[in-house]
DNA sequence: CACACTTACGATATTCGTAAGGATT
DNA sequence: AATCCTTACGAATATCGTAAGTGTG
């Protein structure tokens, strides 16, 4: 036995029409091969659905029965399909993310802009987190993709780099170094840091490539507007990749580029997991960020522009 | 686009085995004619269901949503094709019928402990009714068949012979032809006749085929159960075909059978719409009542003996 | 290298359209 | 005679199983 939904088709047409010539115009058949469809239905129930002469065709009681629950047979097999269609034509859909805290605040709105403008019924959804967490929520399903750095174990991940992110000295107008083209490492000493938590992929950037015994940390705190108000209130530097910028145009804060040859940077990676594929939507998504990742990388020139 | 119970029935399969081979094994397919199903209902959906490496079947963004529906989808399926199996096997359907009084009380509920023997589970339904309600019940399609005599109009129906139902005369123990072996309609009369209502199908074939002038008639009622007591009160004698006489078992009443060259006949008949198949359950009553047929007619000699 | 999915391919079955057949009004 | 469903039949398509190919652990 295998119904299909051309047959159940064929049989609500013709027991609307009760005419086989017309059912089978309706249904893009001729008429011959559309007898054969409900033929081949009533073959494979075992029972007549049609009483047919020349001149009149009807349901049989056996075809009654049947008419009362093919209705709603055919409707559900036609949403589920149409459901099915919507979500490939990403006219429907979810896509989860997550993103360190400076990405979701800075870049990835505008990409959001950008998607929910081509997919408008797609729903989007945003979790801004530490590098871990946006990790772990990759690893367990509960996001499609995160845009983080890389962390300790990154199996059962898959990573797609994005950007490198440069590191910028940010300092108060009136700060020593304010006002230079560019600042080093070296010029740093004894200054007071104001670094992030140690969950944080700044932090984490910094301490792998960069030996900041010679700074004094002063402070540490959980998000980069603090980290404003800190330095406003003069207690003392930080250093922040690019991506984060936005957060210190101020008049009386000063953002100065590291020299190249102390040059630190962090790396931004799409990360998802290993051999799942996405859905349509989080593709297309996928396929957003890739393209749009140019404004975001290689990244200072843009940052600095941005800024001034 | 043909989304087939085939189709789905192997979608569920490999999304619980997540095994191609152990799937098409318990599909009795092939792997590569399983692998082709698959195929096939991705293509229709126009989008990849399952995840597959060689190591490892999974199921896509995609195929998850497809899986929250689909089991009901199938089950919808295959209930309806239960039901329609079912109906076909008599395991369930309805049967109504119509029938004059005097089949409804005798004959037809031997045939309805016969049939519910056979069928248990179909649901049967018997409407008693004089001549013209069953008629017009069966030209409605309230029932699927009247076992009746013929009406004045018989259009849209189709009648097929039952049987020939002969008259007695029914009379009191101390009547003066209560001992005789027949008798003949001049034998009676003056006598006073019990009629049943106009409506009746016995009072329609006594009329039809006899002059009853030269008899008066005492009484008209409705009911062959009040004939007796007012048989058995005196007030007069009555005329009644063989399907009837279990109604005249008593000591005191006697059954004299009317002689061969006065004979009345009722015939009856089996009616159903012209042109209409009947249900499976309907086709296996009305072949019942065909093979039974031979119990109630030629008529006479059996009621005899069981009345004796 | 062994297991597992896909591709290749020939055989069979199904489906389709055209044309002829048969029944009903 | 006209209408309309069924049957007949050849062509295109789909489905199946066997066997070879490919890829992954």
């Amino acid at each position: 036995m295998n119904l299909s939904a051309r047959q159940l088709k064929a049989f609500l047409m013709l027991a609307e029409e009760r005419h086989f010539t017309r059912a089978a115009q309706r249904s893009h058949l001729t008429q011959p091969a559309f007898s054969a469809v409900i033929q081949s239905l009533e073959e494979a129930l075992g029972v007549r659905l049609f009483d047919r002469s020349t001149r009149r065709v009807e349901l049989t009681p056996e075809g009654w029965h049947f008419y009362r629950s093919a209705p709603r047979l055919l409707n559900d097999i036609e949403a589920l399909v149409g459901e099915m269609r919507e979500l490939v034509s990403k006219r429907r859909g979810k896509v989860a993310v997550a993103a360190l805290p400076s990405l979701a605040a800075g870049w990835l709105p505008r990409i959001y802009a950008k998607f929910s403008a081509l997919y408008p019924g797609v729903q989007l959804t945003l979790h801004d987190a530490l590098l871990e967490p946006c990790l772990v929520q990759v690893r367990e399903g509960e996001v499609d993709m995160a845009i983080a750095a890389l962390g300790r174990d990154m199996s059962g991940l898959e990573t797609e780099s994005l950007c490198e992110d440069r590191f910028y000295l940010i300092c108060r107008g009136d700060h020593r170094l304010a006002n230079e083209p560019e600042v080093d490492l070296t010029m740093l000493e004894n200054e007071g840091l104001i670094h992030l938590g140690r969950g944080s992929s700044i932090r984490q950037s910094l301490m792998a490539q960069t030996d900041l015994s010679k700074l004094r940390t002063t402070l540490e705190v959980d998000h980069l507007a603090t980290v404003t108000g800190l330095i406003l209130a003069g207690l003392g530097v930080s250093l922040v990749p690019g991506m984060t910028l936005f957060h210190f145009r101020h008049p009386q804060l000063r953002i100065v580029p590291l020299s190249r040859h102390s040059e630190i940077r962090r790396k931004l990676y799409l990360v998802r997991r290993a051999n799942r594929s996405l859905s349509q939507a989080a593709a297309a998504f996928h396929e957003l960020v890739m393209r749009e990742r140019s404004s975001l990388g290689p990244g200072d020139q843009m940052d600095i522009r941005e800024m001034s």
